[in-house]
DNA sequence: CCGGCTTATGACACCGGTGTCATGTCATCG
DNA sequence: CGATGACATGACACCGGTGTCATAAGCCGG
């Protein structure tokens, strides 16, 4: 492999004019730079980071660890798709940073990010984000010198800045608008209340109802998702069913994810019943693939996930460059609600002045 | 930043001597390395990768280059989840050889990476793997100097090792194990032919008919894949409505990939017909989300990603040990057919004494 | 015509590890 | 008891760039 010295030898000038010419920092003869350029062609010159970091002391790294690219084979879920997204807000907004992105993959083991964290001290990163896979709480090892680090989707208790989805908020406006369209009995099948996302749903379901009067029926709110995945279709069936017999069975089911809703879908058709026509389903995630290929498309709740990226890493470079952030707290991001086919509205004069979210 | 020699005068040795506890490389009296370690965890020092790099000459890094973390995001298409998978195969296979995979990504454009290849020849590593979202070909700018590559996923015309998947293989098998279950009209939606895959996958449905003695008839295949994914549904309707109408309708309908069966499934209920009980579907791709969510869950054919991961790993190492490998072509892994619910057994007496592939 | 300033270039040390070689200390063996 | 070799350790150069400083050439106004 050529060195500057190759080159330098090649074009008749000093290493140190070779550099000039790389790195603009300092006129040079055009003469000389036409030299330099033809011997740096001649030899496929290509210059080292290691010897360049080493004198410079800047790695122009960042460094993103992340469970998404390779979930461990035993528990093979679908795989963190939607956490992709935060990967390439993060990308887009370091784009023009000059800043290379070394990404790293625990393979969804938490034990990983440990020895991940330490290769990239090793290549001296200026900063590090760690993207979770789905809103969670995580404790990784500190980081001992004082390199920043940010959390994406998920958050510690050593207070470090984390960017998180209102899943709140993003509850609330789905329930809201789902009563602006007529709905009063609407159903809820959630997710297992460990999932961070879990309870904060919830509240925004209540939320909204509380604040359109609507009393709070327990009757319509079951958890259906278990750890096992296996008897979760049976569990889903068992609860709408239940629903559905009530003297006031609800219009619409609001699913914890557009996963279930997928399900849903079929456990609908399969009892006979039609959808939208006769009941409205909506989801959360807006995870498109399912939302936007279902037929017919899906009523959601967008996870905002390329924005939460964008943030993750407008907060990490403000940290690099020194500014003393006051707001110590998580950044909250909320996304829009997806209206689509799956939900009918059953007063169509009352939202006659609402538009319907476009996607992009 | 604490260096090495801030870790020698804290132990009292040299420098070399940390070094040689630090790789285990020579022998290091037990009080010597002993105080070595304690002034380690007391610097809370770390080496420097560059500095490291710069003497041994050796890098140990791995670059892998993907479109599938971040598609553009105009193109929001459901991202290559699917190649995840090869990636995932990759830091299976290379877990243990002591390197360090540093992740790139295009974002879904080509032209990036070209900028990419050279940020990874300037942190020299020590080979390269290029990652594609789909079964296609392309064209990379070759590399000047000798740094390995394996391509996964995709093939160039200037025979570049690559790691595909057998297509032609797998739906003739699909096709094979739908005629044992009974099936002889079977309609085949197919993907746009501009797809590698397409012309393969079709190739592999005739290979099947043809073994088993049935007339290939081409009402039976259609086209139902276009560009803008705008009219695909109204086409996809279409073409269903078309060959249920036929004398001899199809038993069972073969999609191009399993997003596709996901949006037959919606159609042939809207249409009013029961899945599996009057018609049966399969998909392509083993797209798990998908295939697995789906009520009834989909039989489809395997994508295996996991397992092109693992070779392209293993070739890219054998290339790195300077091993000349005689076969230069492109590396066929098959994947395996998962029957599940979704396709109804036409003569159960047939098949009994078939097993239907188990996951994992 | 000369001091002062800008432009163009080179010499050289240095970043933080590791390869090479030399040196010192014992234990072992003939 | 001296030669021999294994073990433990240190001195020093070197990897390939870049920061610092010095130096030479060209230009300008007084």
């Amino acid at each position: 492999m050529a060195t500057i010295y190759d080159v330098a030898r090649i074009a008749g000038v000093s290493a140190k004019t070779v550099s000039r010419v790389l790195n603009g920092d300092a006129p040079v003869g055009k003469a000389t730079r036409e030299a330099v350029e033809a011997a740096i062609a001649q030899l496929d010159y290509v210059p080292s980071s290691a010897a360049r970091m080493m004198r410079s002391q800047r790695s122009g790294l960042i460094g993103l660890i992340t469970g998404a690219i390779s979930m461990s084979p035993e528990q093979n879920q679908p795989a963190g798709l939607p956490e992709l997204f935060i990967v390439q807000g993060i990308q887009k907004s370091l784009a023009n940073s000059g800043m290379t992105i070394m990404i790293a993959d625990t393979s969804g083991v938490v034990e990983k990010a440990a020895p991940l964290i330490d290769t990239f001290l090793r290549h001296r990163v200026e900063g590090l984000i760690y993207v979770a896979e789905y809103h969670q709480k995580v404790s990784l090892p500190a980081i001992s010198d004082g390199t920043p680090m940010v959390l994406a989707n998920c958050f510690d208790d050593r207070g470090t800045p984390a960017i998180l989805p209102d899943d709140r908020r993003g509850q609330h406006d789905l329930v809201e608008r789902l009563i602006t369209a007529g709905h009063r009995r609407i159903g809820y099948l959630t997710l297992r209340p460990e999932i961070a996302a879990g309870p904060l749903r919830r509240d925004g379901y209540r939320m909204a109802l509380a604040e359109a009067g609507i009393a709070y029926d327990p009757a319509l709110v079951e958890n259906c998702e278990i750890e096992g995945r296996e008897g979760e279709t049976q569990l889903l069936w068992e609860a709408i069913d239940r629903m559905l017999r009530l003297a006031k069975p609800p219009s619409v089911f609001c699913c914890g994810n557009d996963k279930m809703a997928l399900r849903v879908y079929g456990i609908l058709r399969s009892m006979g019943r039609k959808v939208p026509v006769e009941v409205s389903v909506a989801g959360y995630d807006n995870y498109r693939v399912i939302a936007e290929t279902l037929y017919p498309p899906l009523t959601t709740v967008d996870l905002p996930y390329t924005a939460m990226g964008v943030r993750a890493a407008q907060r990490l470079m403000a940290m690099i460059s020194g500014e003393t952030r006051e707001d110590k707290g998580p950044t909250l991001v909320a996304g829009p609600v997806y209206w689509r086919e799956s939900v009918t509205e059953l007063r169509p004069a009352n939202v006659s002045q609402l538009k319907s979210v476009k996607e992009e």
